[in-house]
DNA sequence: TCTACTGGCGAACGCCGTTCGTGTCAACTA
DNA sequence: TAGTTGACACGAACGGCGTTCGCCAGTAGA
């Protein structure tokens, strides 16, 4: 090793060399260093002496500017909605732009690893970008002339949706999402479907293809229109 | 205090009043104690030091029996499926019976705590009981005339809808469920609402009232009937 | 009766979120 | 310019967590 190379002593050109002892931290510093955790390696992987650790400093300073884990966790979620795009409502197009944006409300989420597991603590939206989120949706609704009761239910249903498909999406390709393992995952599903016993689970067993069918956008997809159709057809028109 | 009255001594009475050394333990047991402290308190209350705590032992002593906690939630979990009743599918009246097994399924959750927070984890069912779930609600989609294809996502679909109102209801209620306390919850969402700037959320402001109607029973049966629909919908027929 | 084995479990390891008290710098006051 | 003040930084510690190790004791088979 070449540490014999250092003196033992301060030297004048590395006193201080980073951590200008001052200023360095701040909660959008700590908030930025948090997601790219997340996005790395999951929320599992958070903790506040990580973050501490990258951040050159120890947990205690962490709370200056983070009252605790949860509450960061909460800027976390509204940071990553910032980077949603809203459409303008348009009553001819209503229907695409709803499922425009509500893929790219689930593309959100999911590039952020498991974060959509936060998002599920609770569907009523509190911060800010996720008030956006829900206002946007809401006029969409309306845009499209559904009631005012069918779209506020239905803001929430779409919601749940979105947000679950998320995580489960997450839960499915890991932390750091190899591109093209879906198929060899959906082998193992088939595969463990077609070993159940078909005695207790006749009709599983006997529909192992469709189950198995598609386990990405094909999927969500469906779930969309399911949904929007059947907020349609709560409409006398 | 009245410990003076005990000799320092065992007395042949009290020499192993319980704890008979040996034979006390085992899986079935440990998952018992375990659900009945997430009933009470929660998943987060629950640990494996607090269950041995429960059962006069230390930690180490559930790892003879189970292999770790992720797989003692999940056997948790299909403990409390094994209380699902299963209707016989009947094409007359698939859709009543559909839709009470699913209310059914979402109040034996909601029944255990924050315990469909853990269901939520995978939706692909894999234990016997969440299996037994998935074939009867497959068996009464096709029952109602679904093609395969059209059942088997609506299966996943619905199996989301369930568990992730389960899990919302579940916060919403906290672990000991008061059984009036909704009633003011709403009130506190509405404030909420009502304080938000008209000028950002211009439309969420003005449908207080529909998004504020209810949370419990009306809000997960509209789910229910909306996705159902949009189910038929797809279908030709 | 001896032996092999299985389950029970005390102790410890390395994590975690959070708090306390002290230090130290930056900027305002006089 | 000198003194003061208040906010931020942070080392150390507390009480929890899941899990593993290794020893011990009781049971069952030879």
């Amino acid at each position: 090793m070449t540490s014999a190379a250092r003196p033992p002593w301060p030297s004048p050109w590395d006193a201080e060399p980073r951590t200008p002892k001052r200023r360095t931290l701040s909660r959008e510093a700590i908030v930025e260093v948090a997601l790219g955790i997340v996005d790395a390696e999951g929320l599992e992987a958070l903790s506040m002496r990580r973050i501490a650790q990258e951040l050159n400093t120890g947990p205690a300073s962490l709370y200056a500017h983070v009252s605790n884990k949860e509450q960061l966790v909460e800027l976390l979620l509204d940071r990553a909605y910032r980077d949603l795009r809203h459409p303008f409502p348009d009553p001819e197009q209503w229907r695409t732009q709803a499922k425009e944006f509500l893929r790219q409300w689930r593309d959100n989420l999911v590039a952020h690893g498991d974060l959509a597991r936060a998002a599920m603590q609770s569907n009523i939206p509190t911060t800010p970008h996720a008030l956006d989120a829900a206002e946007s949706m809401l006029a969409l609704l309306r845009a499209g002339g559904l009631s005012d009761q069918v779209a506020a239910y239905g803001v929430d249903l779409l919601a749940l949706y979105v947000v679950s498909s998320a995580y489960e999406q997450s839960t499915r390709t890991g932390p750091n999402a190899e591109p093209d393992q879906s198929q060899a995952y959906l082998d193992g599903i088939r595969g463990f479907f077609a070993s159940l016993p078909g005695d207790r689970y006749p009709v599983l067993t006997s529909m192992v293809a469709a189950l198995t069918r598609d386990s990405g956008d094909e999927r969500f997809d469906f779930g969309l229109d399911v949904i929007i159709a059947g907020l349609l057809a709560r409409e006398p028109g």
